[in-house]
DNA sequence: TCACTTTTTGAACATCGTTCAAAATACGCG
DNA sequence: CGCGTATTTTGAACGATGTTCAAAAAGTGA
């Protein structure tokens, strides 16, 4: 039956119309001011109706932070797709995440809200069980180059499970988001360019594990040149030369959207 | 004035009674359903008193935050204080903090929530500083073994800040934290036992960052033996046997309190 | 056109953070 | 002690917002 599937496609549109609409709404309003009743007002719908898509508030930010997922995503497998060495492409998922952070400053300040308690206790099944989904990919990117780093013998095998190995860069960029987006903390500790950091450590992190070809010069310049090359080959059309300069010597403070 | 000497220190024991409560109905009750009637009325205070002492709810979370964090940062203390190689306190210093998270769970939950930019942003100047000077020692305490470190040649001079330096095992231990608490995030990724994989990537780490000496097993036994030792000597107080067993290679699940 | 189903609506409701005028208490002084 | 003043506490009232649901509107098929 058409009208079935017709049905179900313009409800599936409304829904991205929602959803569009309220992370129009928090990048120029902030995630404070954010209410159901702005959100169905400014779809021109009635505040019930969102009710119809989503099981409540906290559901609806679930809903939006998985679909910023998808674009985090969609960087990462092109970076594990990149044609190098086992370390450069793993080397490459740090700097996506980093060049995500830039290009969607708000996706990691409303994905650290959604991951906590309060919020994703109040979130449906379905849409964590989607949340979990969405980010599959990226797993599955990391533990196949794992995979192959240990069969080329470029990493030794530990006898640690695949995705085991891949937790120690992933907390690493995990922990760096949380850090620069907890507005003041770094300024005061007096840590400048965070990301910088980030992927210097993620290299020292590497040579701990031994993945071969181990990298002698992990100083800031070295990496910021291996950054360089990497947007090049791989992230062209997502960072120009002086958004890379940005992003590895500057106080690195994401902009903020109002309050 | 004795009065006004008697009056501060009154003042200051009932925030104490408000903290204390607080954290006891978020123990029992969770975090969800704490209000500030509740709060109020399980002091036989009026709502109105509270906000003589918080400008919102969300500063007194974030108060309690802080309160909860100088615990934390006494068991750094102890950890940094141990008489040993720089590297196993720096090492020492990633036990403390899963010591900290298997003794009194709820405070990264509660710190997850409170450096969210919804709940920061509500909170008052006063307040903020505070959280960021309360934790201060820890800085001192890292930067300190890190100054040290170098000075015996134990670790290379990158011509990285010290502090920049102390950021890897600090993102990791935090971004490890901030897994555990995602619930049914790890568990979706079949990634167990996380705080043992913590402490391994922490050795890592300092391998990569060529700290001395250099620890060639870092196999999960090789690490909890570690652990275990240091926590004879450091920590027995807050560690028995069964604990340190659980905390290596369960699932590590933090209990969870009621919603 | 009509009977029936589905969807949408938005006013009503409940909850909770916050305020503030009035009541209660504490304080200092003759 | 008593009294006037300053300070503190109170809790009802207010406002904002998430959520519901009965009624209205729209859609559907014969």
């Amino acid at each position: 039956m058409g009208t079935q599937e017709r049905k179900a496609r313009e409800f599936a549109a409304r829904e991205d119309l929602f959803l569009d609409t309220a992370r129009q709404l928090i990048l120029s309003d902030g995630l404070l001011s954010l209410t159901m009743a702005r959100v169905a007002a400014a779809c021109d719908y009635a505040t019930g109706t969102l009710y119809q898509h989503f099981s409540s508030k906290e559901d609806l930010l679930l809903a939006l932070s998985t679909r910023m997922a998808g674009d985090r995503v969609a960087l990462f497998c092109r970076a594990a797709a990149f044609d190098g060495a086992t370390r450069d492409r793993m080397f490459a998922l740090s700097v996506a995440d980093v060049l995500f952070a830039k290009q969607c400053p708000e996706h990691f300040r409303l994905a650290q809200y959604v991951f906590t308690e309060a919020v994703w206790s109040a979130t449906s099944d379905a849409r964590r069980q989607a949340a979990l989904e969405g980010s599959q990919p990226m797993c599955e990117e990391v533990r196949s180059i794992i995979r192959q780093a240990v069969a080329d013998g470029d990493l030794p095998d530990r006898g640690l499970r695949n995705l085991d190995l891949g937790v120690g860069p992933w907390t690493l960029c995990l922990g760096m988001h949380t850090l620069v987006h907890a507005d003041g903390l770094l300024s005061f500790y007096d840590v400048n360019r965070p990301y910088g950091l980030l992927l210097q450590h993620i290299e020292f992190l590497l040579n701990g594990l031994g993945w071969k070809p181990l990298v002698d010069d992990i100083s800031a310049s070295h990496v910021a040149a291996k950054v360089e090359r990497l947007c090049r080959e791989v992230f062209s059309d997502v960072c120009d030369h002086q958004g890379l300069e940005d992003l590895l010597s500057d106080p690195g403070h994401i902009s903020q959207s109002p309050i």
